[in-house]
DNA sequence: TTCCTTGCAAATCGTTTGCATAATG
DNA sequence: CATTATGCAAACGATTTGCAAGGAA
């Protein structure tokens, strides 16, 4: 039950906190295979859902059959680019009100809502819309 | 190319339309097998994704790590009793206008969003509240 | 010394696929 | 007859897990 500190749990959090993208359990892994031969893929994912179950990081799953890990766990929502697959964060209002609006002929208790949006990213926008 | 009829694609469409849950495949091909002794899960599978990629039926992913079908193709959101499981359709208004949020910011385009609700469901919410 | 954590490999689970045969148009 | 669909079993890819050895408290 009590938790031991280990390296490679901090080695993982770390790298996450300096990432924007939302790697997956497998790019984590073979980044820090690099600076730590040892390191399992086993290992990876036993912290992974560690920190996750511990609220450190988000585990974020947009359909595509993979996890992705985020080490913000603030509020914020997330983009999918269905062209290249890139995966940003957007700088958006609120939209907790649509638990209100999901409640209002509801008789049960809402506690929480995924919401992922997908589209074109910037970058693929601006070749899509070159001549 | 071209699409031929087949007898266990319409039992498949079917016995979607009749249901308000949302099956698994594999919930699915055990109720079928019953009538159908020789289907098999592959072709379940295969007819599945076949009538998804036409638009005829919708494939739920709510990170359960299964994939849920529903032969409700209209605009209409879900909700998912972490308690008990159970996969509800929400009688609400439209939460489109969340997109335009989400793009005020965003120089990409926005051209959906998936969302989903969790909480309590009315049965487990009774319980829960019982004395 | 206790017991949590690792590395490794094997196991799981949902889903997909190759292939020979059956069914449809 | 030309082709699509099926059944079966093997293949897959992501994630989990059992176990003996290593490391933290």
């Amino acid at each position: 039950m009590a938790l031991k500190r280990s390296r490679q749990r901090e080695m993982i959090k770390s790298f996450l906190m300096g990432r924007k993208d939302h790697p997956t359990a497998d790019v984590i892994y073979s980044n820090l295979k690099q600076q730590d031969p040892k390191l399992s893929l086993g290992t990876v994912y036993r912290n992974l859902t560690l920190l996750s179950d511990m609220g450190e990081i988000l585990r974020l799953r947009v359909g595509d059959g993979v996890d992705h890990f985020d080490a913000d766990t603030s509020e914020h929502y997330h983009f999918v680019c269905t062209e290249c697959g890139s995966f940003i964060d957007l700088d958006m209002d609120s939209i907790d009100s649509i638990m209100e609006t999901a409640g209002e002929r509801f008789d049960g208790r809402i506690r929480g809502h995924v919401t992922y949006f997908y589209g074109t990213c910037p970058a693929c926008t601006r070749v899509a819309t070159e001549s």
